[in-house]
RNA sequence: AGGCCAGUAGCUCAAUUGGCAGAGCGCCUGUCUCCAAAACAGGAGGUUGUGGGUUCGAUUCCUGCCUGGCCUGCCA
C-alpha cells in the first residue's frame, strides 16, 4: 500500500437504496479518494434524527446504503466505513464544541433557514446544532480533508471557526482545522427534468433497480417539450436524456444522438432505449457485486462493526486530548 | 406550571345558526403524441389529532389527553 496523503472524512444520511444522483455526486468520488487518502466514511444516523419522525426504516436504510457503498467499490479493508451512533464519542465532542459556538452563527446558516421553512413544526434543538454535530464528526477523526459539494462550504467554514475558537479558548492545538475539497458535483437532474434527483421527489433511478425497471424509468423521463412529433427536430441542450448520454454513452454515440435528434433522424424512444442500454451495462458490475453481497447481510453488518471499532480507537484518542485540553478533572 | 390559539386528503386550505366532508396542487388511469411534457376527460385517496359527553344527528358545542405555536411564571 502506497503512502497516503492524509485523512478524508465524509458522511451521508441513511437514505436507503442509493440512486444515480448519489452515485455521481458522492459515492463515485468516495471510491476514487481511496487511492490517495486514508478514508473514513460515515452513515450519519444521528443527524437523520433531526428530521425524521419515525425510525422504523432506519436500520433497513442503513443496511441498503452500506450495501450500495460496498458494491460501488468502497474497500472496507482500507477504508473505515461505519455508523455514526456506534461511536458515542461524537456526541460528547458535540457538547464541548457547542460551548464555543455562538447561537447566531447557527441560525444564520442557509441550511438551517431552509429547514425552518420546510419543517416549521419540528424546529428542534438538535436541528439548530446540526452543524456542531457535523463539526464534531469531522474533527473527531482528525480529518485533513472533507470532500463536499459547494453547498456545504458554509458548514466546513463553520467547522474551521469552531476549531479555532476551541483551540484558542483552551490554548491548545489538539483539534485539527480541516481543509475543504470542493468536489465538482455534477448536478444530476431527476427524471422530471426539473429538480435535482432525489428519493423524496420520486424522480430518481436506483442503482440497484433491475434493467427493466431502469428502462421503465428512463422512458418516463421528460424530454424537449418542443419536440411534439417524431418528425419534429429536437434540442438536446434542453433534454435531460442527453445529459445522461454524455455520462453513460460513448463519444461517438453522444455525437450521433446530438446530430440525429436535431434533424429528427432518431426519435426520443430510440434515444432513450440506447441511453438505458448503456446505463444498464455500466451498472451491471455494480448490480452483480450487490446481489452477491446481499447473500450475506451479516457480512455487511460485520463491516460496519469492524469500521466502528477502528473509528472508536481514533475517536477515543482524540477525546483524551480534548478532555485534557479543556481541563476536565 | 398557568393563559391564549391551532390540528380536516400526500401538501395548502374550505365547509353558512349543529344537517350527506369539498376545492386547488400532487398522485393513478384514459385520449392525444415516436416517448415524455402540455391540454382535455375520468378515478383513487379521510376513524375531520385522540378518548369521553350533549344531541335524532357533531368537523362544528362541552370535557380529558396528545402535538405544535405565542405569552406569563418557576427551576437549573
Amino acid at each position: 500500500m502506497k503512502q497516503k496523503k492524509g485523512r478524508v472524512f465524509s458522511g451521508a444520511r441513511p437514505t436507503g437504496r442509493q440512486h444515480l444522483g448519489n452515485y455521481l455526486g458522492a459515492i463515485k468520488n468516495y471510491v476514487a479518494l481511496q487511492d490517495d487518502y486514508e478514508c473514513v466514511y460515515c452513515i450519519v444516523d444521528i443527524h437523520a434524527l433531526t428530521t425524521m419522525e419515525t425510525t422504523l426504516a432506519l436500520r433497513q436504510n442503513t443496511y441498503e446504503m452500506a450495501l450500495d457503498w460496498l458494491a460501488a467499490g468502497i474497500r472496507p479493508d482500507e477504508t473505515i466505513m461505519f455508523v455514526q451512533s456506534h461511536v458515542p464519542q461524537v456526541t460528547e465532542l458535540h457538547t464541548y464544541l457547542s460551548m464555543v459556538t455562538p447561537l447566531g452563527k447557527l441560525t444564520d446558516l442557509p441550511t438551517f433557514k431552509e429547514k425552518v421553512r420546510l419543517q416549521p413544526q419540528n424546529v428542534n434543538y438538535g436541528l439548530v446544532g446540526y452543524p456542531v454535530l457535523m463539526a464534531a464528526d469531522i474533527v473527531l477523526y482528525r480529518t485533513n480533508l472533507v470532500p463536499v459539494g459547494i453547498d456545504q462550504a458554509p458548514h466546513i467554514e463553520f467547522t474551521r471557526e469552531v476549531v479555532r475558537s476551541f483551540n484558542y479558548r483552551y490554548q491548545t492545538d489538539v483539534l485539527i482545522e480541516p481543509e475543504m475539497k470542493a468536489t465538482e458535483t455534477p448536478k444530476v437532474i431527476g427524471i422530471d427534468g426539473q429538480q435535482k434527483m432525489s428519493k423524496s421527489l420520486d424522480n430518481h433511478i436506483e442503482l440497484a433497480a433491475t434493467p427493466e425497471e431502469t428502462l421503465q424509468r428512463v422512458m418516463m423521463m421528460v424530454t424537449d417539450p418542443q419536440r411534439m412529433r417524431r418528425t419534429d427536430p429536437g434540442n438536446p441542450d434542453v433534454c435531460n436524456v442527453f445529459s445522461f448520454h454524455k455520462i453513460f454513452s460513448t463519444a461517438e454515440e453522444v455525437e450521433m444522438v446530438n446530430l440525429e435528434c436535431r434533424r429528427a433522424g432518431i426519435g426520443c424512444v430510440d434515444c432513450k432505449r440506447l441511453m438505458a442500454k448503456n446505463l444498464n451495462e455500466s451498472l451491471q458490475p455494480f448490480r452483480e457485486r450487490r446481489s452477491e453481497l446481499a447473500q450475506n447481510p451479516d457480512q455487511v453488518w460485520d463491516v460496519l462493526q469492524e469500521g466502528a471499532k477502528r473509528a472508536r480507537a481514533i475517536a477515543e484518542e482524540t477525546m483524551q486530548g480534548v478532555r485534557r485540553a479543556i481541563g476536565l478533572p
